[in-house]
DNA sequence: TCACTTATGAACTATGTGTTCGGTATCATT
DNA sequence: AATGATACCGAACACATAGTTCATAAGTGA
């Protein structure tokens, strides 16, 4: 790939993600982040179609990278689809969130994330449903298994962000506690 | 007050729950809900400073009506402030979505419904602070009180998103029930 | 060097926001 | 019914942002 290409993507991602951290995702203009990158407007269009398709990608890449099996030497821990314990692939994430990978933290500190966290959502419940050993079992039998699935999920992530809401002061493993509790 | 005004007033908030329930919020403009309510744009403006203020009266009025003790007749069932039996509450709401009073679907079925959902979480969140009661007790002794608050607001509001995302299937009762496998 | 690809910047169209203001219709009150 | 207050109308306006176009400049790989 062209190396132009390349630098202007990346300068189009980083001036994004910061941009991100300091205001709501729909305050942010296509002009700013064109003045951020310092790429000219035309190239910006080159590259995305919209802004949200910017947020798409920078998402994907974002969870390419957390949920790909190949990065898992350099985690210090072990990897999603190595780990048995059920509640590993969740203190994978958790630490993936405490070094603060990719500026994830930037995207789910700012205000207006709802974007972003329907994309989170969406990744995990996919990961869940792909890797159902990763949960415990089911608490009723009548339950419907989406319908648990999605509470999993959507627990997840909530706690994630009561806990960055709340300073983030409990380790991961206390969080991780606090989950299984209500798991 | 001024019967124009209570007029218009009504005409742009049935006018905008309309829109919503046809496209996301954020793809609603305001001269669409203009037409749709058929007044002119000072007067817009005159009534709500900006369409996010719409949206936030549109809200409150809904919550109002929604946890109001004053309504308790016309709804057919113990109001919330009479309820003994914890899950209670859930069940009062649910029947209200079921009837769905001021067209609360609409909202929640739409696509982009997040600032919706937040100001549905924020109500009942600050309903459940104040009467504690209405909930069981935390499962863990250390669980912090404000995590598990979030964390039983949060699952029933997406107990509600999963429900009408698959159509409304299942009765409120069962509904209920699943809630409570969960919490 | 040379052909090819990408970046650039300015100008342009289009759309939406929020305001202003003079004229008109409707209101509550007497 | 007359009156004064108030709300509505609607068209024009200034402004911000989105997304496109195009000719030119500059980087890239062979």
């Amino acid at each position: 790939m062209d190396r132009r290409q390349k630098k202007t993507r990346e300068a189009i991602l980083n001036a994004f993600t910061d941009l991100l951290s300091k205001k709501k995702y729909d305050r942010i203009t296509v002009g700013e982040i064109i003045d951020a990158a310092d790429i000219g407007r035309a190239t910006f269009y080159s590259h995305f179609e919209t802004k949200d398709f910017l947020l798409k990608e920078l998402c994907t890449e974002l969870f390419c990278h957390v949920f790909d099996a190949t990065q898992t030497k350099e985690c210090g821990h072990k990897h999603i689809f190595e780990c048995d314990a059920p509640s590993s692939v969740f203190l994978h994430l958790l630490k993936h969130l405490e070094k603060n990978d990719h500026n994830i933290l930037n995207l789910l500190i700012s205000d207006n994330n709802d974007l972003f966290l329907a994309y989170f959502k969406e990744n995990l419940k996919k990961l869940i449903k792909n890797q159902p050993h990763l949960i415990s079992k089911k608490p009723a039998k009548d339950l419907p298994e989406d319908f648990y699935i999605n509470h999993v999920t959507v627990s997840f992530v909530e706690t994630v962000r009561w806990w960055i809401e709340n300073g983030m002061k409990e380790s991961t493993r206390t969080l991780l506690e606090y989950f299984d509790a209500i798991i």
